[in-house]
DNA sequence: TTCAGTTACGCAATCGTTGTCGGGAACGTT
DNA sequence: AACGTTCCCGACAACGATTGCGTAACTGAA
């Protein structure tokens, strides 16, 4: 628009730019004096100095790029919440893109925003993503990269997680000692970081209680699916059936419990049923959902904190290990009171 | 990173960085075979224009500003959905900021995206925000803005916006085709554009059918308040109470249903129960939920191509009119079956 | 008086790119 | 031979801001 620039300023008070700059940053050659006209001159006429000349001659834009799979999910859409408000107060900006899922698209997307020149990058990456070269060469590079929720062991930068293992645990360990003895898991894809941290956990509770582990009791469905009735039904006809079912995502907790409905199971009288998600609605359920809380804001503060250290202090070798945030278990209808009787068998 | 610039291609191929510039734009003052040999060693080397340059140059970034009260509510996270599409296919990146619902903040949001050089903002206003003099002078200075889902009278700018008449009509209409005759409605503040739209739609269905307007029956709530159950009890101990109730955003048809619930009100069959809503749980419910679906990815594209129509050809006096993208009624279970038996008072 | 030192400012380069201007070479025309 | 065209290309300035360096003006001391 009609910007007010540097020079605009110079002109009117009758100095050179470079007194100007050098009075607006306070330097200490400029007489206090003219510093008082410069500054005060700024103020009136609502003087911004161009972030885009700023971003040009320091080389940096100030703005971090974002890369999730969809905004449309609410523990991501959480996170970037946690994202800008660190970004904001650090004076940073964030370009947000998706992958939706894709690998392909997540690396076209990628290549856009190092494009675009972002000073760092935050991304969780897509379901299909197995491959990460396309972040490891610009981790060569010296590129400031930072993962977050889903990671990958192939790239050796910083990681904010949620404690996925810490929570799967608690979530097995508490329909263990409600009564429950046959938990199915319903998860999302078997290479994800993420799904193999809450197999862990949901293993290891089961150990912890001297409970076999079942494969039979185990499902992976991918993503952009959500049609769990065949795979609720198959569980259900084993004999005997699952008396909880654990699932790894607020979608399939919902999936599942509408499943489960659909075939006269009651919940939590016949099976328990207990998720992994952040979907806000879960209280507003018939019966409320319990679910593993993940803590989506803070992991987003918390990649995004050090990201701002990663791009502000290239030198300093930072710790690129793994922070894991815990979770919470959450217990509500869905799997509430002490099983009574063991589950009948249907169809 | 180690950006390869027009002055790397210029030096390496003995040429002024204006020739490798033109050639790179397929200027007809370079010969044929010079190009070629731009082009092949830009190719190879990977030039990739430095945008930042491009943007001080042409004092455009190429960045839309998008502000919304909330990236978490999935209207807005699918709005913001279309109008990624649509940015990236025409070349722009969208920098997404959060009003958090509050005039203060979006006025400081405002003012931080002129200040970053945005070409312009997409804004959805933040349900305290009445006053629009924030961005009425920026309108007159010119600044490409277009106004979605919450819009103002005051200003007279391009306006997307749902059909929430035509939805709270059509909502209104099949509640009282079913058998319904005393509808509440539970709507979020009462001065929000979407509000009143949907309370005249609400009218004008009552008045097609000749049944008497009630303000009795009319309730608002402010958005960040979701404990409706004492609102659904004043309303369900009026006498008689209310048969059917239409609520104006998601989280209010569901804190609906739950109130009713608890309150042992058979959806539908005492009372009938259908949103204004983007939930994508709406089908997982039990009952599962009537809704007026919004096409918020829609209204996102069609902003979108406002605005950057409104940024590339600022000169034409383009429509600042208001475009209605239809709604559609979703009948489900909670308003399913026509009315059978008065409903019983509570309480 | 002269010279060193300080104060306070301006000049010009720089970031990467584009646009304006101008100019040399080659060619054709008279 | 003299001149006009056309074709290709380079020098320079500009976008807005920062910064190293140069320097004029003044102060104080020898």
């Amino acid at each position: 628009m009609d910007a007010v620039t540097i020079k605009d300023i110079a002109r009117a008070l009758n100095l050179s730019t470079s007194t100007v700059s050098r009075a607006l940053r306070g330097s200490y050659e400029i007489s206090a004096e003219t510093k008082r006209l410069v500054i005060n001159y700024a103020e009136r006429v609502h003087y911004m100095p161009n972030p885009i000349a700023l971003s040009l001659k320091a080389n940096r834009s100030k703005v971090l790029g974002v890369i999730v799979p969809q905004i449309a999910n609410h523990f991501f859409s959480q996170a970037i919440n946690g994202i800008e408000a660190v970004a904001y107060s650090r004076g940073y900006h964030v370009v947000i893109m998706q992958s939706h899922e894709n690998y392909e698209r997540e690396i076209i997307t990628v290549e856009q925003a190092v494009n675009r020149r972002v000073d760092g990058l935050l991304i969780s990456l897509s379901s299909q993503t197995i491959d990460v070269t396309h972040l490891q060469k610009l981790h060569e590079k010296k590129f400031p990269i930072v993962l977050f929720d889903r990671v990958s062991k192939a790239l050796d930068v910083p990681k904010i997680i949620a404690d996925n293992y810490g929570g799967a645990f608690a979530a097995t360990e508490h329909l263990i000692q409600t009564g429950r003895r046959r938990i199915a898991h319903i998860g999302i894809p078997a290479y994800m970081s993420i799904t193999q941290e809450r197999l862990a956990g949901y293993r290891a509770a089961l150990d912890k209680y001297g409970l076999p582990y079942d494969e039979t009791l185990i499902r992976h469905v991918g993503l952009g699916q959500y049609e769990i009735d065949p795979i609720v039904i198959e569980l259900l006809t084993q004999s005997p059936p699952p008396d909880a079912f654990f699932t790894a995502s607020d979608r399939l907790a919902l999936g599942c419990m509408a499943a489960l409905r659909r075939l006269g199971v009651a919940i939590p009288e016949q099976a328990a049923l207990i998720g992994f998600t952040n979907v806000t609605v879960a209280d507003l359920l018939a019966p409320s959902l319990s679910t593993i809380e993940q803590p989506a804001v803070e992991i987003g503060q918390m990649a995004a904190e050090r990201l701002i250290d990663l791009i502000e202090r290239p030198q300093q070798k930072l710790c690129t290990g793994t922070e894991k945030l815990p979770t919470r278990l959450v217990v509500r209808e869905s799997s509430a009171g002490v099983l009574q009787s063991f589950p009948t068998t249907i169809a």
